[in-house]
DNA sequence: TTATATTTGTCCGTATGTATT
DNA sequence: AAATACATACGGACAAATATA
């Protein structure tokens, strides 16, 4: 097996995928939570808890009685030595492979000094 | 009544108040959810929501089975290159001079590319 | 080392409220 | 007014990881 996983993490990694294929373009609505419910045979509460991870990532947006909604990928911005960044909420860093990790309000985020050749 | 014990978003806040005045300090645990659930009423569904929030808010960081822990503040995180940012709230920049500069929120932070010496 | 208790993780079901369509 | 869809909240059960004896 590839990984049984869980519930909710299998189900929000399937729906990014979706996103990021084009599948499921941004503005579109994804499923409500009883035919998410339906088509996966999961309870509510785990199709909810993996809405909630794509949340977290910032890949959708939902409102209140209407939906769930793709949002558009957000520009970039190429941060320089010298300069930082902060925000007044928590900050999320994806890694290289793609796992995530969440900073304190706050955290200054400054570029990383290179690594000198011989570590 | 010992207080008014409406919803996790209420639990969220006193919780939140408490790091604010230092009641909680960083790398304090948390009261486990049992206990959360002993002392205000409610159910382990809506503590866990309200831990749900601080961690949302990067105020928490919860280590299976060991507990939920508070976070310091005014870290410094180094982005490494194929690392990116985004916060749910704006990011503000400040440059080397000093000056600020405000990103939307969703904004994603990256390295930038070093500059060859010859442009 | 082993065993036990604690604590969080995941999952299910149900009910009711609220906002949108 | 009615149907749809998300929000909140309760309850229970078992698994998994950690801490402790």
């Amino acid at each position: 097996m590839t990984g049984p996983l869980n519930g909710w993490r299998t189900l929000a990694e399937q729906i990014s995928e979706q996103i990021s294929s084009g599948c499921l373009a941004p503005g579109q609505r994804l499923p409500s939570e009883e035919q998410l419910q339906q088509r996966t045979g999961l309870s509510r509460t785990t199709v909810r808890a993996a809405i909630a991870e794509l949340r977290r990532l910032g890949q959708v947006e939902t409102r209140h009685s209407a939906g769930t909604f793709v949002l558009g990928v957000g520009d970039m911005f190429g941060l320089r030595p010298g300069e930082s960044v902060t925000a007044s909420a928590a900050l999320v860093v994806t890694g290289v492979d793609g796992t995530t990790r969440t900073l304190p309000a706050g955290t200054r985020i400054v570029v990383a000094p290179a690594e000198p050749p011989g570590s």
